[in-house]
RNA sequence: GGAGAGAUGGCUGAGUGGUCGAAAGCGCUCCCCUGCUAAGGGAGUAAGGGCUAAUACCCCUUCGAGGGUUCGAAUCCCUCUCUCUCCGCCA
């Protein structure tokens, strides 16, 4: 959520930034007639209610006194009416109000490049070469079918399209890469593990920006107060900060989690219907920063190096790319994808997102740190990135360590978390 | 699943219709005293919001959440959530 105070203050602003994402209009117009009335009726009301205050004080002070009260109870008489009115329209207000702020994005940094889409986004750096390989390489669901050890048929009889079962070394695999991250976050860059919810409720998803908007990506069970099944360990992670007063000494927190993620997709129904790339279950390590307010960019730099540790550790080739204005989330005012070489698609394919999202959910969630200076709470800094996508890191490797025999190599990152093995084959 | 108890400020804990945003203690901050230390004295110490140039006044809201009764609710009524104890079940 954008400063209730800066929107209302400085609207055209605001909307200025906002309108270099794509496909998003605010309406200031609407919003600042919204404003004017809810500002002359929270006025009003908090009129009434100091009124009502001090007739109930007065009265109870007269019958102490063993007056007669009956005056002073004819004189409020139609105050609790008028105070209803009126609290009922403020409250109608501040709820339209309210929808329009949880509906906007946030405000983009100024060093976020413009862009209609990803077309435009920026690279920052590239890490390696493109693998070259000298036979026509293979894509994963080849590599993984010819081995016997990916069986997108078995998962689509249990569960239909966009999940897959894996076996044996390659599922092992998998394992040893999430084991590869976790070890690296905690051992090497300071990383507190956590274990945490799969299924979260409606609250911590406002807190992290995906309801209201985003319902449609997320699968809901059907209790009567529904749970959610996370779509990133970002929702229950991040919120671990939510109605938090954090003392300064306390921050920066940086927490690692590796969770399942589950994602409907719905609208992406054209978009890598084959394979392992877009699924509705994955496996992600992901990272997330509590910072005091300054610190935010220079953690975002930190954070996705931290990130581009285990592409390097695995070897595998890799680019930085600085999403343009058009391609960035809606709840991050920075972000950085990292993007995997895969030969069997001859592209860079997104692995990692890391984003700023300075104060957005902070103010959802209410995440605050006492300033030291002022002794005051203030809203603190979230990020959060992939460290990274594990289901995609498992096609990186695959497609990158293939050999001309169908079989791959185990990364030397990976061979003690897979009892040394060194070559997958069939 | 059955039975019972509870939810108040950073913590402990009092408060069953008015002068209660809330006693007391602990903790914390500042000041005083004490030649160190220990002890002692005094003052202060919730969060969110409105108004505003303002982090100044003033005002509003909040005692698990939501609704209700009342001129007035931490206190009374209803619903819900969570926590704890005992029993049962269970990875």
């Amino acid at each position: 959520m954008i400063d209730p105070k800066l929107l209302r203050q400085s609207t055209a602003d605001v909307a200025a930034n906002l309108a270099r994402r794509r496909g998003f209009h605010f309406d200031a117009d609407a919003y600042l007639s919204l404003e004017e009335r809810r500002k002359a009726l929270q006025v009003e009301t908090e009129q009434l209610q100091s009124e009502r205050n001090s007739s109930a004080k007065s009265i109870g002070k007269a019958k102490a006194a063993g007056e007669d009260i009956a005056p002073l109870l004819a004189a409020v008489n139609d105050l609790g009416d008028r105070l209803a009115a009126s609290e009922t329209a403020l409250q109608d207000v501040q709820s339209q109000i309210r929808d329009i702020e949880l509906d906007l994005p946030n405000l983009l940094d100024d060093s976020v490049p413009d862009g209609q889409d990803e077309s435009d986004n920026a690279e920052v750096r590239l890490w390696g070469e493109p693998t070259q390989l000298d036979f026509e390489p293979s894509d994963h669901i080849k590599l993984g079918e010819e081995l016997g050890m990916l069986d997108f048929e078995a998962a689509s009889k249990i569960s239909g399209s966009r999940f897959t079962v894996m076996s044996g070394p390659l599922a092992r695999m998998q394992r040893a890469l999430i084991q590869l991250m976790l070890d690296t976050h905690t051992e090497e860059h300071g990383y507190t593990e956590q274990y945490v919810p799969y299924l979260v409720q409606a609250d911590a998803l406002f807190g992290t920006g995906n309801l209201p908007k985003f319902e449609e990506d997320l699968f809901r069970t059907t209790n009567e107060t529904p749970y959610y099944l996370i779509p990133t360990a970002e929702v229950p992670v991040t919120n671990l900060a939510r109605d938090a007063i954090f003392e300064a000494d306390e921050l920066p927190k940086h927490f690692v989690a590796h969770t399942p993620c589950f994602r409907s997709e719905a609208g992406s129904y054209g978009q890598d219907t084959r394979g392992m790339i877009r699924q509705h279950q994955f496996e992600k390590v992901e990272l997330v920063h509590f910072v005091a307010a300054d610190e935010s960019m220079a953690a975002l730099e930190t954070l996705t190096g931290h990130a581009e540790v285990i592409l390097q550790k695995l070897e595998l080739p890799y680019r930085v790319i600085a999403l343009c204005a058009g391609d960035i989330g809606f709840g991050s005012t920075k972000t950085y994808d990292i993007e995997v070489w895969l030969p069997g698609q001859q592209k860079y394919r997104e692995i990692s997102s890391c984003s700023n999202y300075n104060d957005f959910q902070a103010r959802r969630m209410k995440a605050r740190r006492r300033n030291p200076e002022t002794g005051k709470p203030e809203l603190i800094h979230t990020l959060n990135g992939s460290g990274v996508a594990a289901g995609r890191a498992l096609i990186a490797v695959m497609e990158n360590y293939q050999n001309a025999d169908g079989s791959i190599r185990v990364p030397k990152a990976l061979q003690p978390y897979m009892g040394g093995l060194k070559v997958i084959s069939a």
